[in-house]
DNA sequence: TGCGAAACTGGCCGGGTGGCCAGGACCAGG
DNA sequence: CCTGGTCCTGGCCACCCGGCCAGTTTCGCA
């Protein structure tokens, strides 16, 4: 090990509402062994707290989208993902059309990248 | 507001390192005004840290290389591309090779993908 | 019992994508 | 001076993608 195991852990801050954040920093600053991170300082672990109000509500997705956006995810195409659930790729093709309506996407990137803003599949 | 301001804050941790994770949860766990998320309890923050040791390094990519990749992430097709940066579609079919390359990636979607991941762009 | 939602399949087709080939211009370093 | 890296461009081509049309089955709900 490099470091003593009595060595204060570095605490960095990042907190959508201000309320919070002061709460916490008054909270965490008077912890023996925990010191909070300088402006810029590397930080052993951050504390994190997104505004909830900014995602209104997830989108509905049925199994079988979420089954052909997880694969997209992953690069595969519509061939590769038709073998990998065993159906045609018309019928994949069908699933992603239904993802990029629902998504409001222009192609599979998109699609992708609107899910993972949304929290609807994790990269 | 709807909370009382001296309520417990909920901290959930999500923290790669087992030892880390358990300083934390001793420190954390004797503060007033703080109070550990059971397993599936909502949150009102989290402490993460994630495993520096999995990401060794980040990808060289040139400049002409990222501007091709952000547009990319926001679902643009090559045509578009080449119009935003005033370049031609063989250009950007040559810049995008090599995204592909330097990601491992099978495609521009799986090329935003790896690219997130790695943190080599925002979503 | 009918009716809609979800899942599945097919054909067709214009346009997009990615891999391959080739070239030129610019600039820093050996 | 020559080499290598980055950036830029062109053509060619097989394949993939997404949108359109059409149809089937199965399921739950009214």
């Amino acid at each position: 090990m490099s470091g003593d195991n009595t060595a204060e852990i570095v605490l960095s801050l990042d907190i959508d509402d201000p309320a919070l954040a002061d709460r916490l920093t008054a909270l965490l600053g008077n912890v023996s062994g925990i010191r909070l991170a300088a402006p810029g300082e590397q930080a052993a672990a951050t504390v994190v707290a997104r505004d909830p109000r900014s995602m209104p509500e997830d989108i509905a997705l049925t199994q079988r989208e979420l089954d052909v956006l997880a694969l997209m995810a992953e690069g595969a195409s519509n061939k590769m993902i038709a073998r990998q659930l065993g159906i045609s790729v018309h019928t994949v093709k069908f699933h992603v059309g239904s993802l990029l309506d629902k998504l409001d996407a222009t192609g599979r990137t998109d699609a992708v990248a609107h899910a993972a803003r949304r929290g609807v599949i994790e990269l």
